[in-house]
DNA sequence: AATGGGAATGACACCGGTAACATTTTAGAT
DNA sequence: ATCTAAAATGTTACCGGTGTCATTCCCATT
């Protein structure tokens, strides 16, 4: 098969149709001040005449700039992500840079694999979700001098700039709340912990509070699942089963907490009356149930603006410092709680 | 800037330290045929031990293969894109393909300027959503020799392959569905229709049922917005000051049938007994809604599964035909209707 | 031992931009 | 008119794999 490109233009048939040389051409298109402006628009003009497409592996071979910045997440499906993908990409696109995206479905060997073929591509910079990762990773990462950015999470000892939310306070927070109501017996349902070290952090954070409070732990009030609507709607149904005397649920993430508050609905079980409910994330739907839910709220979109601009700043720089940026987050008082 | 990826080991460096040339090595990394099983495995020792990390710019400069499949969406944010890509993306891995993805805000020159880049970076095959674009990158396409297909919405003349659900006739189904049940003034709320095709699709399905059914059209009963809840909420508030005798609404989707259907509980409206509701996507959580929410049914996954397999068929394929590939979809009726 | 043919390996050029350095042109100063 | 520095352009080689074609090696055959 012969792949053809726009014709197979090369800069030089351009140069030669403007009567330049190669690099004059490569100059005048890529905006350099070494050429005069009339030359410029005669190699543009040329340029747009026979259909130039430039070969950007050409140009990476030699410069080492892809104009690429890679993206590891677990999951695209989960609009949590997507947001944030979105506002990278936006925030990127000014500047000409690509995304190159791969969803590791929460596993690091999934993700190493990803990171491997990323810097073989030449990605100009790597965005990781999370702290958790394999060593050869951290290893390739290192070794390629590529700069990374580990969002969503912060981690003690990011890998370079560490962007994202306190889950850990979150939980505190949320779960200081249901205490402050008065709710004494208070579960926990969230997304598998699993390679998810957000997961893990609002699940310790939920057990800091419960201890702080001086209630005791109970394993049988502590449900992982999915991150879909179901693991709430099951798990909450089981759990009062387990524990009739429950009157308050944590969930780790809004569409478990929609989950848990439609099936309390469903089953009559009074909210907040017999049981209170606290989510996190802040999704849109959630201010709109009735009643609406009480959450934690931060703004994916910062993330992922400050994402970009950090990309931005740092793509190209020699000396990389590590820093950990933390998002803001609220707990958002509405009607489950 | 020196970027070194993994200490800039390259097939050369490998070649010697295995006593063996370039090519070779080239060829026993890329599982050849021609290389002694030996041969082959001591070079991949070595590669292993040096950290070799191959230059796929190097390597595509001559292959023309990029192993990169580059993917158009309008937005990451709606969920509904992001399945799909999901499932693109799994179906891809394993051949060893990488997602270039870009988002074009509904916009064709934004998809233009997509495709330009997509194809100077040596995309294997382009994937695009719906089938409106510019002259200029069908052009493009046309000639760079790329296989493309256009997902999501059925065209009668595709570029390339066409993968998506027949939005015109869903809608036909849904309003079909609102009138057996006896409504007879209907109002439409759906996504803006610039530079969307499966919204055009949708508005004039609903027309066509309208007609159909004999009854008239009124523009005060067709509103379009963005796809959020708040469009439906707004829409829907307004419509019934404008006209009370309004029984039912088509939601183009779901999305904004949520936020109809919240909004009436919210003011008291009774949805059915006043009020039909039908929308469009099955969105994992409007069969959670009390009532649950009566719409239009088809398989994302499927539609992502499809492109996948469509797109390791086509590349490379020296001959492409251009084909419809029809995703069925179902009208589920719950407690909306 | 000589021969033939396929398997395995190698030499070399090439893909298409661009960095580095060389050269020519231009304009301002004397 | 001459000189000089800056501006503009050109030459050459190189990035790092891989296609093409040539060569060597090995073993079976006569």
């Amino acid at each position: 098969m012969q792949k053809r490109r726009g014709g197979n233009v090369t800069i030089r048939d351009v140069a030669a149709r403007a009567r330049v040389s190669a690099i004059t051409a490569s100059r005048a298109l890529r905006g350099s001040e070494l050429v005069r402006p009339e030359t410029r628009k005669q190699v543009e003009l040329v340029a747009q005449e026979l259909g130039y497409i430039p070969n950007f592996a050409a140009g990476m071979l030699n410069s080492k700039v892809s104009r690429m910045v890679a993206i590891v997440v677990p999951n695209f499906a989960n609009s949590i992500f997507a947001t944030t993908l979105q506002e990278i990409g936006e925030g990127l696109r000014e500047a000409g840079y690509q995304l190159l995206v791969g969803c590791n479905d929460y596993s690091v060997e999934r993700e190493q694999e990803l990171v491997q073929t990323f810097l073989s591509r030449g990605a100009d910079a790597v965005v990781l979700t999370g702290h958790l990762h394999s060593e050869a990773t951290e290893k390739l990462l290192g070794q390629s001098g590529v700069p990374v950015i580990e969002m969503w999470s912060l981690g003690d000892r990011p890998l370079g700039i560490s962007i994202g939310v306190d889950d850990h306070q979150a939980a505190l927070d949320a779960v200081r709340h249901l205490v402050s109501r008065g709710r004494r017996c208070i579960g926990y349902i969230g997304g598998t912990v699993d390679g998810n070290d957000r997961a893990q952090a609002r699940l310790k954070g939920f057990r800091a509070a419960l201890t702080e409070a001086g209630l005791p732990q109970d394993a049988r009030l502590e449900r992982t699942g999915t991150f879909e609507f179901d693991t709430g709607a099951t798990a909450i149904a089981d759990m009062l089963k387990v524990e009739p005397r429950l009157d308050a649920v944590f969930a780790a993430s809004d569409i478990i907490a929609t989950g848990v508050l439609l099936r309390c609905i469903q089953d009559g079980i009074e909210v907040p009356g017999r049981l209170a409910i606290c989510g996190f994330d802040d999704a849109r739907i959630v201010q709109m149930l009735r009643p609406a839910l009480t959450t934690i709220k931060f703004s994916r979109r910062e993330i992922g603006q400050q994402v970009a601009a950090t990309l931005l700043d740092q793509i190209g720089k020699a000396r990389r410092g590590t820093r950990v940026m933390r998002i803001a987050h609220e707990l958002v008082v509405r009607q489950t709680t």
